[in-house]
DNA sequence: TATTGTTATACTCTATAACTATA
DNA sequence: TATAGTTATAGAGTATAACAATA
């Protein structure tokens, strides 16, 4: 329906290809966080916690696109490893201010490194170049073809969590 | 650690705009397939189907990647919707030969339509070139730079899934 | 009364183990 | 004995509902 009007050029289709790949790299990605202690979504939360340098949970529910209810054990997680820290805000005491601690901000370098791994392994057929021409399209997809979108960060939904949080840029 | 001696250009990351995109993809096709009575994987084992002309529900379960006990619940599902048939096999009768009826290779050319229109959504950013561009980075990654790869099936695990059945090609 | 975080709970997806029927 | 398919079941991941503290 919001197709243009009659005959278009035969476009091959990205979608399944987009899938797959995805998945494998987030196998992979798996498999070199475990021996960390950590899972994709606790590289996420912490990441975005170094970008923010600090974030309510409600916040931090938000830009990962996560319900809040399952936000609560992801930083449970963290803070048995004390990762994080959770310390009420002063202004108003329902809300918690969520930090990284020291530790946190270690383990995140290391994860970091892994992964940078992991992609150089599993992007390996493509060179330099290429790669930076699949990261352009792929931004151009996230961000609606709005370059410098990541300024303002409520442009709400999907395009607030592909640049808000900033893990994704 | 594996990473190279010393210093590299600079690459951007593409791992979590992949998955990001893959995600957004995802859940759009799931809104879109609902209506069809269809999931994601459904649509995955028609195409798998079809390309074959009848498959064992072994090899089924190896091309999508799957454990075998969850093709028979997804085939269970197909079947109960006639879209798919499961006769035993003359030469070995422990082995079930799937096949599409003609309601489910209908069925199947509904949902791509459907999935083609929310591509062309999702990717709404990028122009037909750009698409193109997209499609043979992706698969090259996909086939590890191996472009004619698709020729010989078993090229076992990773490869053969991107190409063996088709689908995702 | 509304909101933040929490707990308890249900539902889906996926994987493991045991069973059957065939080989 | 091994294999194809099935069933039952347990473990993750995710979402809904009710509750406590605070506004």
């Amino acid at each position: 329906m919001t197709s243009p009007p009659a005959v278009e050029q035969p476009v091959h289709r990205c979608g399944a290809l987009l899938e797959y790949l995805a998945r494998r790299l987030r196998l992979r990605s798996e498999s070199v966080l475990a021996p960390l202690g950590l899972r994709p979504r606790h590289l996420v939360a912490l990441t975005v916690l170094r970008a923010r340098g600090g974030s309510t949970q409600q916040a931090l529910a938000s830009t990962l696109e996560m319900d809040g209810t399952n936000v609560v054990g992801l930083l449970n997680d963290l803070e048995a490893e004390k990762l994080i820290e959770r310390r009420r805000s002063p202004e108003d005491r329902r809300r918690h201010i969520v930090e990284l601690t020291e530790a946190g901000v270690e383990r995140l370098a290391s994860a970091e490194c892994a992964l940078a791994a992991v992609e150089d392994e599993v992007l390996g057929a493509l060179g330099h170049d290429q790669r930076e021409t699949l990261y352009g399209l792929l931004q151009q997809v996230a961000t609606g073809g709005v370059e410098a979108a990541c300024v303002e960060a409520d442009t709400g939904g999907a395009g607030a969590a592909a640049c808000d949080g900033v893990p994704l840029c």
